[in-house]
DNA sequence: ATCAAATATGAATAACTATTCATCATGGGA
DNA sequence: TCCCATGATGAATAGTTATTCATATTTGAT
């Protein structure tokens, strides 16, 4: 099957929503979105999705997207970029920031820097910033993505 | 035996100087400090201290101290509890901070927070935190603990 | 279009980690 | 002092995750 890409993304919606404490665990709510994969395959995935597993007082440990935390000063930068970030829009499969003027650049610098699989790249100007997303991945998750990265976002979108 | 604080003292001081990729190997590091024990012990040690296993480009996963990091709004706190600290002094097993005016509370919140088990509590003034070591925790445990609270306090001690 | 190389995957298994069970030591109350 | 409860620990084992090996699939170059 070539659903890969689906299944990551699964993955990370999954993690990021809710405690997950084992593989078989997260095996079956793959099953129950229609991904069926194996325990080999899952460890894998998790490897490259560089998941980490976290103590949890609930349920002993649980997995957790890496991302941006661990580097000081990256919280300053995502309220900084959240500030600078107007509005996004679709269009040909490609997604366009447009940022208030001069903010651009550090904001693509932002998800750069994440560099989520998601997509595949971004181009900057002053005020706009150009996504690329990867084939296969939706606006949905293009947007699910900028939320994982600069949170703040999360009110300002849709 | 009664070392298990100074087990899991030396367990965290192996974790935080350097990469650790399996208990296997962290009864190894340990045995060539005296400490003997079995991977049961070190998996309950382990959970005790919440260390996590993040992912490591370089070994794969590694074992991590908890602390603060994961926690938005954290290295402001640290930079600005470093700002505010002048000294440490110990008298009597006890250690006694000495702050700017008005940074005691928000410094000992800090220390609070991580509630590393090498210290009981504290008590904050002012100007003045008294730290309340655990028994058999040594100054130098100590000083190394709040270091890993606060790593800017490196340069500002001794 | 064809072949080679790279990638993806599952089954089996190895490697690693957590838990169970039994034992021993310690520290309060009666 | 004598139990009893609590906590620490190791051995064995259960549970979980990573890897090996074999295939299949996809991709790229000719």
């Amino acid at each position: 099957m070539g659903n890969r890409t689906e299944r990551l993304l699964a993955i990370r919606n999954i993690i990021s929503s809710q405690k997950v404490s084992s593989q078989e665990e997260l095996l079956e709510l793959l099953e129950k979105k229609g991904l069926n994969y194996t325990q080999a395959t899952l460890s894998r995935d998790l490897k490259f999705l560089k998941v980490n597993k976290i103590s949890d007082t609930e349920k002993g440990y649980i997995y957790e997207l890496p991302d941006q935390h661990h580097m000081p000063g990256q919280e300053l930068a995502e309220s900084y970029a959240a500030q600078g970030f107007v509005s996004i829009q679709f269009a040909n499969k490609l997604g366009v920031i447009k940022t208030l003027p001069g903010y651009a650049p550090s904001i693509a610098v932002l998800i750069d820097k994440v560099n989520p699989f998601e997509i595949v790249g971004t181009l900057a100007g002053d005020d706009t910033i150009l996504i690329i997303p990867h084939d296969n991945v939706t606006e949905k998750d293009v947007i699910n993505t900028l939320i994982i990265i600069i949170p703040e976002l999360k009110d300002k979108i849709k």
